[in-house]
DNA sequence: CGCCGTAATTATGAATTCAAAACCTTATTT
DNA sequence: AAATAAGGTTTTGAATTCATAATTACGGCG
């Protein structure tokens, strides 16, 4: 059977998603050599393709390139991703203060609608989490800067593939609610900085509960 | 002795390097095709490598692949250059923030040197170009986060598309260097908000003098 | 017993080949 | 004459092949 038949997307680019995986989970671990030959046997598909993923990686930097060596797995230690969640919560704050300020009613309503549901999905931990994905993904999009919407899904897949730095701890579940509360006021508000701040806020908290 | 001067970097970087520059004198301009056959003939290598640069280009944002019609050099509109402008503004004014709070004695001191040389290119425009570029490169170091480097590398190459919106004028040589020396002394002073906010307004004036 | 030099093996980097999708031209039909 | 269908051409995406660098294995030698 060969699972990478039928594409949506490029070819490469599946590959390089699957690759991010894999590094992230460990399954590939930092400093190791990445045997082209073995993993292009393993997808059922040739080197080519798997060369160009990782070299975008590399651009990526998730892996590094060595003359006439192969590729290596770049370290992605604690410090990264600290790094990484201080990046992620400084393009989402910004983004939720120019929500505040230049939001349409009708879309500062679709919020307030994923934001009922939200409360409405406190039982259920996996739902809740995806729908707190949905209330950020909605937020970005109003915030309509394509840009940062590429940055903040890169910034995120390195986040939520290391399964031990989750963006939301299941304890946090009703902290979490009432913070994203406190930030659709200060947006319902049309109060730019508080918004941005509260949205800081809540990723500061995000961080001292995976600490 | 040494045939690595034949071979510094891998090809593929090579001819990316080559492709950036044809993309920044806009002899490859915005939002046309790129002819892979052509240009590898061209460069007497095969479409392999030339392949490869495409899908590193592709990730810094300098291409657009579009699936089975090949690469296209992006096309960024006014909406586009403010939006990366926004970002790169966010990106390096946190870092300013950081720098102020985590710098070295002799961090500091190796801002300011270059600050000196700074004010000592007022008169060659274009070395004032170069030193201003790398006092921002070392900024961003010294704030010690390399997904933030790599997002504001990435970012200012895509300024660099629009010859036009250069992010540093040539009449804005003085007030930039008041800007800078504002910038330093806020570092110097240890007061993260303050350089935070004037690096902000460094960048706000470099886009109004561009508008 | 260990060290070095050389042959064999393996992996990388790049060219070439190949299948299929997109395109372009042309001719046919209404 | 316009629309469109057919066929041929170009171009992309990916597999395969090939040359060379690097690593390993092996054997002779000190």
């Amino acid at each position: 059977m060969s699972p990478l038949t039928l594409t949506p997307r490029a070819l490469y680019e599946e590959v390089a998603e699957r690759l991010r995986e894999r590094i992230f989970s460990s399954q590939l671990s930092p400093g190791s050599w990445i045997d082209e030959t073995r993993l292009a046997e393993e997808y059922g598909i040739s080197r080519t393709p798997l060369r160009e993923a990782l070299k975008v990686l590399a651009t990526e930097g998730l892996v590094t390139m060595k003359m006439r060596r192969g590729a290596y797995v770049t370290e992605v230690n604690a410090k990264d991703q600290a790094d990484v969640y201080h990046l992620l919560s400084l393009l989402e704050s910004d983004a939720a203060g120019v929500v505040a300020s230049r939001a349409s009613a009708r879309e500062l309503q679709d919020l307030q609608d994923i934001h009922a549901e939200l409360a409405g999905a406190v039982g259920d931990t996996s739902a809740f989490f995806a729908v707190n994905e949905r209330f950020h993904m909605r937020l970005l999009e109003i915030a309509d800067n394509r840009w940062r919407d590429q940055l903040c899904a890169d910034l995120r897949k390195v986040m939520k593939l290391n399964r031990h730095n989750s963006l939301l701890k299941a304890g946090r579940i009703q902290e979490s609610l009432r913070e994203h509360q406190a930030i659709m006021d200060a947006l319902l508000a049309r109060d730019a900085a508080l918004a941005t701040q509260r949205m800081r806020e809540h990723f500061s908290s995000g961080l001292e509960a995976a600490a």
